[in-house]
DNA sequence: TTCATACTTCGACCGTAGCCGAAGCATCGT
DNA sequence: ACGATGCTTCGGCTACGGTCGAAGTATGAA
């Protein structure tokens, strides 16, 4: 048995699905909340909360008090740097998450990102916004324009209700399938529910995919036309 | 939860520390088999096999059969570079193998390493068989000189049975606590044992740590002068 | 052929780690 | 002061993965 660093440590602390994903979810550089890292990691909080203590135990998060919230950020870049050259190791293995099943078309179609929209409808749905002078973009900086808010007030959206809870409107959120930027946010969260209330779409059981209806889809379309 | 390569499952592969010995023990470039890989890792040989099945169908290690031997090395270099780059994270969060306890010293001093001499002692020896002409060094090759093989038989080591095995009869082995090379092989194994059926040294209970007599000692130092 | 070596497979055991419900702190809002 | 929210701790359950003994297969040696 040679000596030297204990890679063993590390790479078990990483090889936990749950604790895999809520790093992922970190290496946007923002950071989360302990509730937030729960939901990424599709666990509880109480779990997540063992988790994180682990984590940061071993180095790899940093955590700061901020009134009642826990932010969780990666340590420092070296956290990030390496688990992107794990993701890029992995991916040349071909090792993607959740064996690609009859699910993934779906998946890559419409899903639930945490608690917005994501994929091909997704990323649609933000393109269609800021074209639409809805949403101005400045890099990735996203924020709802007054003729946003009266757009979306006039489908049943109560932006005022939003604005004042202390979470981003609008957010802009990276996802792997297309690698362009979705909305997330409390924004992003209100149109997604607005969609299911309205029996446009639905969830489906023990997955993140998201089905429409055919009626659905077609308003979709409509609120959010792409110009070509 | 977002899509994207599955880095929980590798780094679950490498986060066994049977396994990350048996991986880190590859490091050096060499093909070893099930066998030394069972000891380097610690394990029996059946618990050995079936880490190097997962380890293989993980796309980590790549085997070739030759004879009854079954060969493994690390699937690319690109495994290579992955492991290097979680050991210098590891040791950037201090993430030293085996808590420091007071073996340690013992263990950088002289320890074996698989079936040969390592630590400051092991690293003297393949110093000092240079230096007087007894090992021809280039690069990393080593080989015996006749001068060497006459030596050698002198102290009552069978280099022509050694040289009848398959195994190469000298290597260099790097070992982490010194970061020079140390000398391995049929010759490196045949000598250890020497110094052990000598009563020079022999090893202690559940630790790899090499305990020389103080007679043992004095010869050593004889045997493996350093010119200054 | 027969034996020895190298390795795999099978089966069973067991410990650890992940998981969640419930309860306990802590902080904020009112 | 009170309740609501965010998070941690505790306790107990469970399952998965690591482990080894024993037996089975493959290859080489005598």
């Amino acid at each position: 048995m040679k000596e030297g660093p204990d890679i063993a440590q590390i790479a078990a602390l990483i090889g936990d699905p749950a604790r895999a994903n809520m790093l992922t979810s970190l290496m946007g550089g923002r950071a989360l909340t302990a509730t937030e890292l729960a939901a990424a990691g599709g666990i509880t909080l109480q779990t997540a909360s063992a988790h994180l203590a682990k984590l940061e135990a071993g180095g790899l998060l940093s955590q700061r008090k901020q009134g009642r919230h826990r932010y969780f950020t990666l340590a420092d870049d070296g956290v990030g740097k390496l688990l992107e050259s794990m993701m890029g190791f992995a991916a040349s293995r071909g090792h993607l998450r959740h064996q690609p099943g009859p699910k993934e078309p779906a998946l890559r179609k419409a899903r639930i990102c945490y608690d917005h929209l994501a994929g091909d409808y997704g990323v649609r749905m933000l393109d269609s916004l800021v074209s639409q002078g809805a949403i101005a973009a400045i890099d990735e900086a996203l924020s709802l324009t007054n003729k946003g808010e009266a757009q979306l007030k006039s489908i049943g959206i109560d932006v005022g209700g939003l604005r004042s809870s202390r979470r981003p409107l609008c957010r802009s959120c990276l996802d792997w399938s297309e690698r362009r930027a979705h909305l997330a946010g409390s924004l992003g969260k209100a149109l997604l529910f607005n969609f299911l209330e309205a029996g446009w779409a639905r969830r489906t059981a023990n997955s993140r995919s998201i089905q429409f209806t055919p009626e659905g889809e077609r308003r979709f379309m409509a609120l959010f036309p792409i110009e070509r």
